[in-house]
DNA sequence: AGTACACTGACGTTGCGTCAAGGTAT
DNA sequence: CATACCTTGACGCAACGTCAGTGTAC
């Protein structure tokens, strides 16, 4: 079964300014020029006064890049990994789009898989220990509530 | 019930020099003087020489402080927050030795417990937040797991 | 007397914050 | 013509890394 080979219409996405940009993520302008500089993200385009103007996905990048440094704390260095797998797997979809092989499919959705168990592993290395940290803070917790209710009781220590 | 107030004799304990520190906790030299710098941390003592020395509670100290950087990705400022904290506790636990004044020591208690509320729920904001980073990241993983099995069975998107 | 470690400056790097001086108008 | 936003420098700060020069040996 073959449908007629209609390049997608592209909904003539409207693209945003740096101010936008940083008001819809919660990262400076600075910082989202900073990214640039480093190599993180090249907007998708410049106006004619050259403006740097983004698309939707420039967004969702910036807004992991942003959990990747708040959240996980990860430095620059570490999110310029963890945004290679992404590029390896936008890359990929776009391979897997122009190909029918279903080997070369196979491969490149294989290829995706790891990439996303690397992403994966990745934070749940960080997610396991700040689990213990909080396990450790808790325990603390409960010695007090313990010590608190059985003085309450009348049997301090 | 009195017991003879004996001195709790102390085992005379062994001081670490900064090096020393430096391979128990992971930290580098340069990070424990520079905590020192910025307020976080009073090593117990000097030597003749003016070597700074450290006791076991320091590391404890310098170990959490690591965790709170690398772990939780905190700022000096915050991580100074929680560590008062901690000193709010030594100096509670301290005065609670010094009373038998049971309305005292509940107050002493309260305010402790009140201060690892605080440790707990700054640790779990982050920790949640995280959370929700590795389930999207773990969706994917399931959506492209899902592809591939499909592809398998021979029914390719 | 030598080696290993410590001390205090002091300058370098990362990841941005914050003006300054000058163009642009998605 | 004015205002709001953009541009590229360039310097400032936080949190250390990394010598340099000198003293210590818990």
């Amino acid at each position: 079964v073959k449908t007629t080979d209609v390049p997608i219409e592209q909904p003539a996405e409207r693209l945003l300014r740096i101010q936008e940009v940083a008001a819809e993520t919660g990262l400076t302008t600075r910082a989202v020029r900073y990214y640039e500089e480093v190599g993180l993200l090249r907007p998708a385009g410049r106006s004619g006064g050259d403006y740097r103007l983004y698309d939707a996905s420039d967004i969702e990048r910036l807004q992991y890049i942003k959990n990747l440094r708040d959240v996980a704390g990860f430095s620059i260095a570490e999110i310029g990994d963890l945004l290679e797998d992404e590029d390896v797997r936008a890359r990929n979809r776009v391979a897997y789009q122009a190909t029918e092989d279903p080997t070369e499919r196979r491969r490149l959705l294989t290829e995706n898989l790891e990439r996303v168990d690397h992403q994966v592993l990745t934070l749940r290395a960080k997610l396991e220990r700040l689990e213990e940290m909080v396990r450790d803070a808790e325990a603390r917790q409960g010695r007090i509530r313990a010590k608190l209710s059985e003085h309450d009781r009348g049997a301090p220590s």
